[in-house]
DNA sequence: TCTGGGGTCCTAGGACCC
DNA sequence: TCTGGGGTCCTAGGACCC
């Protein structure tokens, strides 16, 4: 909330920013090897079965984009340059990323790794404009971290969401007070901001193609088809209306572990060794974030790409690999695999608890608890890896 | 095109309790 | 008595986002 002087709220009338990197995690490695500048560079998985996390300005000209198979994107691009993901590296920058727009506002709330929404609405004794403010976060950004940006400028955050990608690359943004349905009206509805795959199949059975099309139609139509809380909100959103404010983030609420393999699984007992290693993964992590969780979840793909989950809720919270793979493996033995093969695995946690009382971390064997105990001790001292379940050294190379 | 890994939120049904 | 309504928790699935 802003000051107030007098019964006029001191801000400007486009007080939201959204702050989107551009082609983040290429413009890091970029950072380091500047050879890549100027070349099209994706980062992404490299195996048969990689996708694109990340592409440059460069190789979207040959129509690669994220989420695009590698395969693909290297058949649309012969001279594609591939960098695997340095996920542990771009959540470093990240942080360095958010401190600077933290010296502009507390009001900082982050989306992913790479965009945020601010707040700058005290700012207005500081500056002209929000536009100005936009400018001045790009270029601390670009001096301090010598990375590009793009920021929208609106009345409210999705219409900032928005306004980024026509900011975009290394540019601002603005969306004028009292000019929103000028911009709004013309875009397509899949621009907006929670319009997926399937959404847009029921817009699109209503005849609806643009988000002027939708201001148009009786909200109690759209709510029919989409539901009432998701009709209302898109029907809101196609008004401009989006009173949501800028929220600093509270904790995570889940966190998980999955991955696929290079080739199907079909041997139960190499599906059960994978999932050992995953709880593995994952109790370093909850421990690492001194996280606790009473839902275990685990995920199966099938080679045909269907998926499901099992979960399980325990009375006491668990973290450690332990405990994680007893209940995980229970839930796996519920799972009918029936010979199919299994393309992905994961292990997740939710209902997340802070590690701090030891009572929380249940085990009915003590002397299993206190090994368990001293296990995670040695890695938070030499690393992941000083420790390692037998099954789980010199595996197979099956990938995964 | 043959589809990653990390998340969030919503819906819906059933259990259980008052 | 054969039948209420609301709240909360749990599970499973799905849509969506980057």
């Amino acid at each position: 909330p802003a000051a107030t002087v007098g019964p006029r709220m001191v801000t400007f009338a486009e007080p939201i920013l959204h702050v989107d990197m551009d082609a983040f995690f290429v413009e890091v490695e970029r950072r380091r090897n500047p050879e890549l500048r100027g070349l099209p560079v994706v980062v992404g998985g490299g195996g048969a079965r990689g996708v694109v996390a990340s592409a440059s300005y460069e190789a979207r000209r040959f129509g690669v984009h994220s989420a695009m198979p590698m395969v693909e994107a290297r058949r649309r691009c012969v001279d594609l340059v591939v960098v695997s993901a340095n996920h542990h590296q771009y959540g470093e920058v990240s942080n360095d990323v958010f401190a600077v727009f933290r010296t502009f506002t507390p009001l900082v709330e982050g989306l992913s790794v790479d965009e945020a929404f601010l707040d700058v609405g005290g700012l207005r004794r500081h500056y002209a404009t929000s536009s100005d403010v936009a400018q001045a976060i790009r270029r601390r950004i670009r001096a301090k971290l010598e990375l590009p940006s793009s920021v929208g400028v609106a009345s409210n955050k999705f219409l900032a969401k928005l306004a980024s990608e026509e900011a975009k690359p290394d540019g601002v943004f603005l969306v004028a007070a009292g000019r929103e349905l000028d911009f709004l009206h013309p875009l397509p509805v899949e621009r907006l901001w929670g319009v997926g795959a399937a959404t847009l199949a029921g817009l699109e059975a209503m005849g609806i193609a643009t988000v002027g099309e939708l201001a148009t139609t009786p909200a109690a139509v759209v709510e029919r088809r989409l539901g009432r809380t998701l009709g209302r909100h898109l029907v809101a959103l196609a008004a401009a209306k989006d009173s949501r404010p800028v929220e600093t983030n509270v904790g995570a609420k889940s966190v998980s572990v999955e991955s696929t393999f290079e080739h199907d699984l079909t041997e139960y007992d190499a599906i059960e060794t994978a999932l050992l290693r995953r709880c593995d993964q994952l109790a370093s992590r909850l421990r690492r974030q001194r996280l606790t969780g009473r839902t275990v979840s685990i995920k199966v793909r099938f080679e045909d790409f269907s998926t499901l989950t099992r979960s399980v809720t325990v009375r006491d919270p668990v973290a450690h690999r332990p405990d994680l793979f007893e209940a995980s493996l229970e839930l796996l033995r519920k799972v009918d695999l029936a010979g199919r093969g299994v393309r992905l695995l994961g292990v997740g946690v939710s209902g997340l608890v802070e590690a701090t009382a030891p009572r929380q971390l249940s085990m009915t064997n003590p002397n299993r608890r206190a090994a368990s105990v001293a296990v995670e001790e040695v890695r938070g001292r030499f690393g992941d890896d000083a420790l390692l379940p037998a099954r789980l050294i010199n595996p197979p190379r099956t990938g995964g």
